[in-house]
DNA sequence: CTGACTGCAAAATCTTTGCAAAGAC
DNA sequence: GTCTTTGCAAAGATTTTGCAGTCAG
């Protein structure tokens, strides 16, 4: 994995590279997300920040529009599935797919490179120029199966 | 193809079997989706309905409440991404994937078997008990891409 | 300095809910 | 008849926008 130090480089260079600023809010939400494993709505991430960083604050418009331009970037990627609103996660690791509870929410990251290849191969077929892909499995874990025979 | 008669069938029975009861608004969704091939979102289907039974109607609660349950019965699809809110599709036919152009929006269908066996590979192995799987390629279409070069 | 960014409040969407009237069985 | 469903309007929830003040470069 890259350090930090490195991604928040790259970070600022795109910013550069499109006239835009680089602002305590928009390092905030970049940190947040590259320091906690998972997959946040605007609105959990707005909580994790107040929790992590009492002092600084950063409003939910803000969230929206930080997120909207780190997906551009390609820095994250949201998901979006039954719930509402759409999920983000850091985007700069190794790409993954991910399987959903529909029970309890839970998600699960796996990779397979058999299904990558295949997928490239389809877009191909298509003459698609794919910028992203993304494919989810939605079911009920483990946990929330013993639950249900319970 | 299954015909409509006994699709229609399948849907009494499963409304039957939970006491729910057989209405006209829930056979014009029903209906609306199996006759038009696409995506559509609650909204849009309103539209097309109006436009195909101009005597009959159906309000936008109505439609999402049966969107709900024709969802839970697994007889639709939704499918939810860049855009606002979720469209939904007509989902007892064939299994398929979707390419989706993040330009103008255009969704094309495609089917891998070797990505399906692999899908149920990969839930075995996590303990997964599959419900659903969907799988979109996001990029730009062989259409977008040539605007983009003029 | 200058132009971009933020926060606020307000608006625009999208989706859900309460309830009286209508409809299915 | 009884219990569910519908439509309406209203409430909720989520996301976006306008604008004045603030901040980065």
């Amino acid at each position: 994995m890259i350090t930090y130090p490195a991604l928040l480089e790259t970070f600022k260079t795109l910013l550069k590279e499109n006239s835009l600023k680089f602002t305590r809010q928009r390092e905030l939400v970049f940190k947040t997300l590259y320091e906690n494993e998972g997959h946040f709505t605007p609105e959990d991430l707005s909580g994790l920040i107040k929790q992590q960083h009492p002092g600084l604050k950063i409003s939910i418009p803000t969230i929206y529009r930080t997120l909207a331009l780190l997906e551009e970037s390609g820095i994250v990627n949201s998901l979006s599935f039954g719930a509402k609103g759409k999920k983000y996660e850091f985007g700069l690791k190794e790409h993954h797919d991910h399987l959903i509870c529909i029970e309890c929410g839970k998600l699960i990251e796996f990779h397979d490179d058999m299904i990558e290849k295949r997928q490239e191969e389809i877009a191909k077929k298509f003459n698609f120029k794919m910028t992203d892909h993304t494919m989810n499995i939605t079911g009920i874990c483990e946990a929330c199966q013993k639950k249900q025979k319970e």
